[in-house]
RNA sequence: GGCGCGUUCGUCUAGCGGCCUAGGACGCUGCCCUCUCAAGGCAGAGAUCAGGGGUUCAAAUCCCCUACGCGCCA
């Protein structure tokens, strides 16, 4: 039996595309609040758009909030498999329950057909819209017997609006913004079930929600404006309201609400671009909610002792790579270097540097460079250069070309070849030495030294490169390079 | 158009009437460290708290209006 105040959260997207940001934020923070109090945690898909909802959809979302690291106690593990006591959590396989709530309501002068066309809505939108009214006018709610027959017999389809009360206000009261009031007269009659027979949105949810037991609603900004309906279906139909939370949303570079134009808003990009999971939910977790340290940030178990809804920002909060990319850093740098590996595997696989090559191990070499990766794609793209020489960066070229650096580098490969042992520290004394006999400052060979080498300008501690890098290596590229000089 | 929500450095935010000449983080600039690049350390620029009225001995913080942005009705 499941404990009556139990706290239950829930996701509920609609796979009509992939999770994007927004979404993916609204996850984490019912996610987080769920682990946070220790209740439940819901996903519950809502397929009822039949024509836009797929199957690869809903296998791309529960992909992306897996991948983000975040579980689920009930819902759908793939398209045919689910877990949980409430029967499906897909909605088209709850058809029955809305239908059952709809007859209910019909039954007991809650909810009435409504015959009106498109045409004949639009026309009563339109009055209302002058005489200040909600755009419905419950025109159908007035009908007599004998004009629903008349309508019947015309062969119309009839939806089922919901009939909201004439007066009053209802009160949201919302665990981020506070008490939000609304005129109920200005509140129109929702339809509540399709002419089709499918349930609308607002309806499935509010049944739903409460077949699943949910105690909290964490949803995006743009479900205020319905709520009020929404808790007058749950007082019709006898049923006490969960708690209300309204997420701000995430708005673009611009100013606008996130959007593709605005670049990678799929969190599965966010992965093939080399993002972390726990960066990007760190990232999430901390756009539009914040604790009073202003703290910046959290191990996986701190975010979820320190989040709160009342933490939550009303304002929307605009969407920062750069930032995110910061964070990833921070994260890549944590991360022990077998880790590193592994995670970075499918780019290394891609740059054909895994399976590895010859050459240094790549443990060596990614402890050489970790501190400046910043994204998983970063770790191929540093590292290359031990397996594979590259021709020289346009900086690179132009240190080589530097005046007498021909002579540099044919001295430096006669050198390394003895040069022993092939370490470190002897490395840097041989070379210093190199430095002092040829009365030339040390810049002027260590840069063209790094330059032939490896091909750039910047990289690694130098004499640790060449040491990983290896005697043979080493000394041909300072060959090759030379010789290119002629 | 109606209703609703929002508005603190470029960005994310702290702030719940005196501790605010507004704090932190990202980014930016400079310095230090240094074989380069990062990382790190230090310093700095950057917000008349959207604007205007109140309330109060005292307001970023409370109230009202306006503007702008966004959402819902669509």
């Amino acid at each position: 039996m499941t404990d009556n105040n139990e706290i239950r959260t829930r996701f509920a997207p609609s796979p009509t595309g992939y999770l994007h940001i927004g979404g993916a934020r609204t996850t984490l923070y019912n996610w987080l609040y769920a682990r946070h109090c220790g209740g439940k945690f819901v996903l519950r898909i809502e397929d009822t758009d039949e024509v836009r909802s797929t199957a690869d959809s809903v296998q791309a979302i529960l992909d992306s909030i897996s991948w983000m690291g975040m579980d689920w106690d009930e819902g759908p593990l793939d398209f045919e498999h689910e877990k949980g006591p409430m029967g499906s959590y897909y909605q088209m396989k709850r058809l029955p329950l809305y239908q059952q709530y709809v007859r209910q309501l019909l039954a007991e002068g809650k909810a009435y057909y409504c015959y009106c066309s498109k045409e004949e809505l639009e026309a009563i939108r339109h009055s209302a819209q002058a005489e200040q009214r909600a755009s419905y006018d419950g025109h159908c709610y007035k009908l007599t017997d004998a004009q629903k027959r008349q309508y019947e017999a015309e062969g119309r389809k009839p939806a089922v609006r919901f009939r909201m009360p004439d007066e009053g206000a209802t009160v949201v009261p919302d665990l981020i913004r506070g008490d939000v009031s609304f005129e109920n007269r200005l509140q129109q009659d929702l339809v509540i079930q399709k002419t089709t027979g499918g349930p609308t949105y607002n309806f499935a949810c509010v049944v739903d929600d409460h077949a699943m037991r949910i105690s909290h609603v964490i949803r995006g900004d743009e479900h205020l404006s319905n709520t009020p309906a929404q808790i007058q279906m749950y007082r019709a139909l006898g049923w006490e309201p969960p708690k209300f939370a309204h997420l701000s949303m995430i708005l673009g570079p611009d100013g606008t609400k996130l959007s593709k134009r605005h670049g990678a808003t799929s969190v599965l990009e966010y992965r093939d671009q080399g993002f972390l999971a726990e960066a990007l939910r760190n990232y999430l977790g901390l756009l539009g909610w914040a604790n009073t340290e202003s703290q910046q940030l959290f191990a996986p178990e701190e975010l979820i002792r320190a989040f709160d809804l009342p933490g939550c920002q009303k304002n929307p909060a605009t969407f920062d790579p750069v930032k995110l990319t910061w964070m990833n850093g921070e994260y890549m740098r944590k991360l022990a270097v077998p880790d590193v590996i592994s995670r970075a595997e499918p780019f290394l696989m891609a740059a054909g540097l895994l399976p590895v090559r010859p050459g240094p191990t790549l443990e060596k070499v990614v402890a050489l460079e970790q501190e400046k990766f910043k994204l998983l794609k970063d770790v191929p793209e540093r590292v290359d250069f031990f397996y594979r020489e590259a021709p020289p960066t346009p900086q690179a070229d132009k240190v080589l070309r530097a005046p007498g650096v021909k002579d540099v580098l044919l001295g430096l490969a006669e050198l390394l070849q003895v040069c022993a042992p092939f370490e470190d520290k002897a490395l840097e004394a041989g070379i210093r030495q190199f430095c002092a006999q040829r009365g030339l400052k040390a810049g002027a060979v260590f840069h063209p030294l790094r330059a032939a080498v490896s091909g750039r300008t910047e990289g690694p501690t130098l004499f640790l490169m060449l040491e990983i890098m290896g005697r043979g290596t080493v000394v041909s590229r300072l060959q090759g390079a030379a010789a290119k000089l002629s």
